[in-house]
DNA sequence: GCAGCAGCGGACCGCCCGGTCCGCTTCTGC
DNA sequence: GCAGAAGCGGACCGGGCGGTCCGCTGCTGC
């Protein structure tokens, strides 16, 4: 990564951060135009700095994954398993909850090194802690971090049409309940 | 409902099926030009018969709903009400999995009178199988047939970009296990 | 069989949006 | 302070798609 000029370096941080914004309060079809404008730059300058639409999103997904790796691997050092996969699942699902438009297009993101190394990364970590609790019989057997992660984020995008506020915390309850062996 | 002439009413059946047909092979963007060219009509004649594209995708969603609210209606006869319950989940959870694109959309009709008319029915006949469950202690409080949907529906979606073909159901069977008392 | 109208369909429109380009601006190393 | 390069941004392009329109077609009632 060659060292950018100082205002490039500006303009890069506030289009992430603009891009993570918009993303949110947008949602998954905000306009490059959106991100530029909130960024305070021209679009062509956010073209300059990613390829492609995807190269940008794929970016700030990239961010939030690495985010939630560390807090992950920090999770890892506790006693108690079952409470740091709990811990980790609750924390996991208010992310995706905050920038569920972010995350929506997760999926189609994985052609990008940064993204399929972070996930893949993240993903190793929490089948560490799944396998634990399945060799102490506490969880459902035949799953990992990916039927995990989907489920949780479905769980997310369920409730996001429910009239209650908290619909998202009992739908992650249900799973979580549904998990235990 | 003026009576049409028969050629009308054979197109606009075609172009009913080939648009339930396309949302499922095609996914949640076809355009209204390739479920034209399905039917074998012009992209014009698709637009004589439903105003909007939305009106259109409302009347494929409202006909899928009337087939499940009549199974619904026949299981609510059934002495075991745990098992009819199931098998309507299994049921519509099958329906949404091979129409998935097509029920993408659905919070997004509401404003259509059938599909309103056709949910709120629907809603109805689950819920009254669903209270009975909770009246004898064995389903989770505090969720109605909307909450199940929303979870069932949103299992469905996660199971997609799973390897393995069956995830579907052990994503079902997760939710269900989480919904009992 | 014919008149007349319901119905057809494809040419066309306008909008949106991702992506490109190039003349101008601003930073940086000396 | 200056030269030159790095960076900027908005005008512009092209493709896609929802929706309209109108001249032609072929169905229907008599």
């Amino acid at each position: 990564m060659a060292v950018l000029r100082a205002d490039a370096q500006r303009n890069l941080d506030r289009i992430l951060v603009a891009a993570a914004d918009a993303y949110a309060e947008v949602g998954p079809d905000v306009t490059i135009d959106e991100i530029a404008r909130r960024a305070g730059v021209g679009h062509g300058t956010v073209f300059r700095h990613f390829p492609t639409k995807d190269a940008l999103h794929a970016a700030v997904i990239a961010v939030r994954l690495d985010e939630l790796l560390a807090y992950a691997r920090d999770l890892l050092e506790r006693p108690d398993t079952r409470a740091a996969l709990e811990e980790f699942v609750w924390m996991a699902a208010d992310a995706v909850r905050r920038d569920r438009a972010l995350f929506e297009g997760i999926e189609e993101c994985g052609a990008f090194e940064d993204v399929a190394v972070a996930k893949a990364e993240l993903h190793d970590v929490v089948d560490k802690l799944i396998r634990r609790l399945q060799r102490s019989g506490t969880l459902r057997r035949g799953v990992d971090s990916r039927d995990i992660g989907a489920l949780v984020g479905a769980a997310i995008k369920a409730s996001m049409h429910a009239e209650r506020e908290d619909a998202w915390r009992r739908y992650v309850q249900i799973v979580l309940d549904g998990l235990r062996a």
